[in-house]
DNA sequence: TATTTATATCAATATAAATTGAACTCACCA
DNA sequence: TGGTGAGTTCAATTTATATTGATATAAATA
């Protein structure tokens, strides 16, 4: 699609890259806006929005053109994000690798849920060993308190253990998508 | 309370305050973590873990002298979470206030749902409005696909309303303490 | 009424987190 | 086989957030 007869006069550009229209605007602040909340970085929500309302697969050259972001974070950013499975690769004829936002709800809250949330449950159980530990070495009336605790802690633990896969199925049963 | 032989060499001191004990440090520790995940304040988290393992309520001066804190993050602090409804003061015959935690989970949670979770959603749902007047301005093609995503971003939003309810049913069915 | 004590406010500062960009690797191909 | 473009890495920098502490206020005591 070049110009065949007009002087390059600027530096020739293979592609051009129009600033964010409204909807892409607002799409994207919506995902920093939702980031914000789930204590992820700006910069990776702009990816996930601007992949989210594009309606074909996108490189990363976009993204450091129409997000203006450095080299550095659009790469950060790409890996996080198929690390945590909310963008995916898509087979394309160009050098260059292109991306799609996966755009299913239950797919992106079980994902999230597990790397993010469950994670840190994991090693918080230790830690209250640790604790219940501990208690038994003070003094009864301090020890007998401390282990009451613990032992509220363990069950508000169990509690959100048992929720999540409730929760997966509220979000992925058929209005999931 | 006063000692009145003993010639006072040091300042009086009214209350001692020992170092943090390893299950104080530990359970302190615990919030801290959580509070990380939530994006809340690790110095008010401290505060809130201090006053979960003290089987008695507390004044400012404890938080002060017991987790170095300034008395600006103090008074904060407890502002936070008194306003958060995690904690309550306790009557005491003292000049101070004293404060303990509120430990029941469905309290918490659905307090921290409403005010931290839910307000986002408030004005998410205008957003979208204006995303999708924006869309129908579009190309047919891009607008169709954009209106498409509105509508997906929709009923995600439909679907996070609608559990939160269960969600809090679930913390607080007779397990939740 | 003066003084001491508890608490609140908020600009200044310290700390932590996100972003950048220079230096690198790797693959392709002229 | 060396030049080019795509992508990665990570120390340095920027930006954002949390914490402090000096100053103000208000309530309790003397």
């Amino acid at each position: 699609m070049k110009r065949n007869s007009i002087p390059a006069v600027t530096a020739p550009v293979r592609n051009h890259f129009p600033p964010l229209n409204p909807v892409e605007r607002e799409t994207i602040q919506l995902f920093v806006q939702l980031a914000k909340v789930l204590g992820q970085r700006p910069s990776f929500a702009e990816i996930y929005g601007l992949l989210f309302v594009s309606p074909r697969p996108l490189p990363q050259e976009d993204f450091i053109n129409r997000l203006n972001l450095s080299k550095g974070s659009s790469s950060q950013g790409i890996s996080y994000l198929l690390e945590l499975g909310a963008v995916r690769t898509v087979p394309v004829d160009d050098r260059r690798v292109h991306y799609e936002a996966v755009a299913e709800l239950r797919n992106l809250a079980s994902r999230f849920l597990r790397q993010q949330v469950l994670a840190n449950f994991e090693d918080s159980g230790a830690r209250l060993d640790r604790i219940a530990a501990a208690a038994k070495k003070l003094s009864t009336a301090e020890g007998e308190f401390a282990l009451n605790r613990v032992k509220m802690l363990k069950s508000w633990s169990k509690n959100a253990r048992r929720i999540m896969p409730v929760l997966l199925v509220l979000l992925g049963g058929r209005n999931g998508k």
